[in-house]
DNA sequence: CATGAATGAGTATTCATTCAT
DNA sequence: GATGAATGAATACTCATTCAT
């Protein structure tokens, strides 16, 4: 008998969906364990059962539980960078003043994108495995603003290399720890901060104001 | 001189001294398998065994693995927190830009302390218990720039309390990313990195150059 | 006959036969263990070696050692029961004397079902979460017993439910003292410690003799 | 230099004076962390702890764990004996009636002694060398109540030996069934249950009212 | 491919007991 | 005799992972 193309791909096709609905559910769990129990509490046997999977599926598509984590993190900085690509791409052709200012918004949205998985996954996951993530992640946002930089070049007085990493340094960390430790300070005040962010970071790409510049800019 | 008491002291001492002995050499053991092993991989019985202790005698002195790793957080944030405080004691009366470069090279000096635990206390603990510890760390630190800052008033045209977190928060950023993640900038252009992030701050403190300001200035 | 249905079902069957046979290798090892080594010593590292599992698989049909005992003490009981209800059914409408005989009987033969695993229960097992099992025993012999008594209610001159209570209580502790501390008691007097508890009690269920009924008996 | 009785004795005695309380501390403190704690979490370090003593001092009076709660139940026995010998003393030359109903008001009394106690003692403590004590508890009353029987020989119309057991085995069950298991039966009902169980053990005691024997009263 | 019963090395923790001071 | 630091065998329990069905 021969198995015609319409009997094979029809199943092929099926199961592929199946495959992408029992990997689906399985991140989606293991988001939802990780947020609900903690990362040193979330077991895979949780995971699976969570997902609606037995533990041994788990396992035909996951080498293990850190794979698994590593997807999820996979997937949030994905949606995080899509976040940041999008903005960035709003903003190619506008002034530095603008294009700063959209970043740092960027990443205050970012940080809403799901800000408890974001928590978890930046205070209990064991950068070991997802650390190849995290870093890739950060090097993407340096490249997307680094190329942004460049072509403002005339307009900055810095190392455009250096400035992208000066600049997205610091606004990951300002505003992570505004979000995650001084939610006091974004309740009603999230303008001040990306004010001051902006502020902050459109000064250092100025560059160093040498007197001699002040003067002719003076004059 | 009477030697009657040291008779009597000694036996009590003696103990005590037992005591601080077992408890140190957990904590040094304590830290070096967090470093060797990796926080998930470091059991409190590997740290009695590494410590030369029995593990009864670790639930002596502290209830638990995570007490016990917050013991070794707490003792390295007191060594950081030992280098920031001498700086900035050292530059109490001198001008910002001298305050904010002492205050950046404290940052980076404070990273080489203990390096390797400070990537495994970053990068694996998970931030529950030992949590409080590094938020009353940046809280310190940023209080300490802010009462600086105070005393500068004039010469700065932000909010002191927001602009110790901007500034606190900025430099730890930077420095940390650059040790941990960026070993390469480091490696033969420490000075630029001072330089850059120095210059970051400083810009910002100094506050939003107004327009009329500019003017005034070039008139 | 079509057998394709019994493809199928095996499988699940198979499992479920093999989780059964697992949960009973654990309650036959628990009682056996706790037999041969008291309450105290019996382990669930212990009882699962016992039983030819592993220790996971304990941990996946009890919550811990106190269900596992729990669940030997109500299987005994549920033993017990059947004695006690199988007797009382025998007697449904026997008078009175016949009944409390077949009672006590009962409560005899219910101590040879398993006694040194009655013994260990009684003696060593703590009341607390099998205490439930034990009180629910008791409860329910009374209830049987009451029940029998109200059929009888011309017959006895006491209120059934303290009736109840007190004539199961009594049977159960003497039959208990008697098989547990004073085995030569039964050794060949078993007719007499039948006979005896017999008449106890249903010199109680009569009620009190009033001195008019004695004196009208005389008259 | 000759140790002079006088400088000696006061010692010793002082020394004697100390062992004692420690002992008695010791005692005291177990039974107030059985109660407190349970069996299981008894741990020879806490009751050193509650007592004020060192752990060393507690090994020098007791040989362990199973000693000192033995001590506790020799003691708690001791008391309740105490309130049975005296009740029986009372009752001495008294007739059948009125020593059952003061035998069975003793077994009451004795509940009252240290409740909690009691039942920490009845409930969880496992039967292994406090069992000697349990037992010889048993024994001994069963020796008094036959004596007392044995004084009425001509009024009651069984074996003394067997009835007393029966006798003490009967009011022990009842009143402590009451006790522990039944508050509600005591609570506003004392008197019933005194009545009740009295008046079963006397009808037991007066023996088989053979029929012969009611026709001889009668004529 | 899916299932889930089974595994067992590994973890945190307790506690009776010893012994140097 | 008193002290309490130290001990370490033993315990309850978890979890990533395997594999027969």
């Amino acid at each position: 008998m021969v198995l015609r193309p319409t009997t094979v791909r029809p199943r092929k096709t099926a199961s592929q969906a199946r495959s992408r609905a029992t990997v689906g559910a399985l991140l989606e769990a293991t988001a939802r364990i990780l947020v609900r129990d903690g990362y040193e509490r979330a077991s895979t046997n949780r995971i699976a059962a969570a997902a609606g999977v037995s533990i041994g599926s788990l396992y035909q598509y996951f080498p293990g539980k850190e794979a698994l984590v590593a997807a999820v993190v996979e997937r949030h900085n994905r949606d995080l960078m899509a976040v940041i690509e999008g903005a960035m791409a709003e903003v190619a052709d506008a002034p530095l003043e603008v294009g700063v200012r959209r970043l740092v918004a960027a990443a205050l949205e970012a940080h809403a994108v799901d800000p408890e998985l974001h928590r978890v996954l930046a205070e209990q996951t064991p950068r070991a495995g997802a650390l190849a993530d995290v870093e890739l992640f950060h090097r993407r946002a340096c490249d997307l603003f680094r190329a942004y930089l460049e072509t403002k070049r005339d307009e900055i007085g810095v190392d455009a290399e250096l400035a992208a990493f000066v600049g997205v340094t610091t606004v990951e960390a300002l505003t992570h720890a505004a979000v995650i430790h001084r939610p006091e300070i974004l309740a009603h005040n999230r303008e001040a901060l990306l004010e001051e962010a902006s502020r902050l970071v459109i000064g250092y790409l100025r560059g160093p104001e040498a007197p001699t510049r002040r003067l002719r800019a003076a004059v």
